[in-house]
DNA sequence: GCTCTAATTATGCAAGCGTATAAATACTCG
DNA sequence: CGAGTATTTATACGCTTGCATAATTAGAGC
């Protein structure tokens, strides 16, 4: 009888980039499911089907993989919230409309999506790295919000002064977290669509302005 | 020269109450300052000024501590508001604004806070005990919104209708919970008591009501 | 096809984790 | 003041973790 060697795992060479995104694929996948500490560098290899080691070859710490899973799930989300801005059509009030329920609607409002996102905020107190990378990414987002909500504005014949629409998009970007927050932790007490429908209600209500592309005037 | 026996550390009995708070205490401790991964029996042990073995006396588990520290903070904060409740007048309007802005001021809008919310919720996906303890958490905090809405509704002699009343809630815990945590997070790049303001500023346009004590009409 | 190298596997290590359990001690009650 | 017990310390075990490094191999280039 043959003495079975310990068969050495086969393997093919990928390129860095696919290698790269299917470690970070991995790695959201596991915090997902498990939350941060569910997210060990054997798991991740085991989920991207390679060995532990090779996660180091990639990113020389454990840090640095978190760090380039969180950029990119902020960036999925800010992705798919501006693919729906280009298919919206042309009236800023509909484009306006488009941006909120499609933050408030799939894929973006997931309980996967707050998972990793609640598991990486929570670090942003401690490393200073993290805390930046989050700044900037609020921020991009409040200022597309900004721009979105001055051209409704103009598009309404209302008053659009920085100093307004700065407010306004610190208040409607509140409700449009705070509804996502919603929405994910307990998306199931929720009628479908009735999330985004309160968000573009509370909006008009703020803004006083509709948001229907039709008509303009309430 | 004498042989250095170790010396035995010297403790004193406390009351098993005392002892569970100050677990507690240095738990928040450790998940605020190095999030929940600091939070190791070890170092909770050495902030209670304990042994780490003591913590299993109390807590059968370490998860069960996490669990009693989560809801230990949301109860903090849920006293707080209140508490700013119990201070205010009885004009509906006016306790309504001031539940608005106790929880979009200190102590209740600090990063702390954040961080230790953020951590526990990035668990909740992947424990279901946690899960519900949140979900009543929630719920609790919506339904004392609710009631609060529906009586500044009624003092202002506005409709006030169940359905009506459960969507407000709803998108006014979303304005709370989104502006609470663009405080937490950058509190720094707003001006003190912008973001109260700007959040009774948007309650009243969705209500349709001014929560102004004096006068009540705007 | 051979060679060379970069990509990958395999193995190991030291540190830290949560938990278990036995020994010691501070307080309570008679 | 002495005994008993609940509280606390001390120690150790088994596991998992992130990281390092040596051994292998797939695939590109000549």
């Amino acid at each position: 009888m043959k003495i079975q060697a310990a068969p050495r795992k086969s393997f093919r060479r990928e390129g860095e980039d696919k290698r790269r995104e299917d470690l970070i694929a991995a790695t959201l996948e596991c915090v997902a499911e498990r939350g941060l500490a569910g997210a060990t560098v054997r798991e991740i290899a085991l989920r991207a089907d390679v060995t532990a080691g090779l996660i180091r070859y990639y990113f020389p710490t454990k840090d640095e993989l978190i760090g380039a899973a969180y950029r990119a799930v902020m960036n999925r989300m800010t992705v798919q919230a501006s693919d729906a801005l280009s298919n919206a059509s042309d009236d800023p009030r509909a484009r306006l409309y488009a941006f909120v329920t499609a933050n408030l609607g799939q894929p973006i409002m997931d309980p996967h999506n707050l998972s990793l996102w609640a598991g990486f905020i929570a670090l942003v107190h401690a490393d200073p790295a993290m805390a930046m990378a989050h700044r900037d990414g609020y921020l991009g987002f409040r200022d597309e919000l900004e721009v979105l909500i001055r051209e409704a504005l103009l598009a309404a014949a209302k008053p659009a002064e920085s100093n307004h629409t700065r407010r306004h998009a610190v208040a409607i970007n509140a409700i449009i977290d705070g509804l996502w927050l919603e929405g994910c932790l307990a998306g199931d007490i929720f009628a479908d669509g009735e999330l985004a429908e309160t968000g573009i209600a509370a909006i008009e209500a703020v803004l006083g302005i509709s948001l229907n592309a039709e008509g303009g005037a309430k």
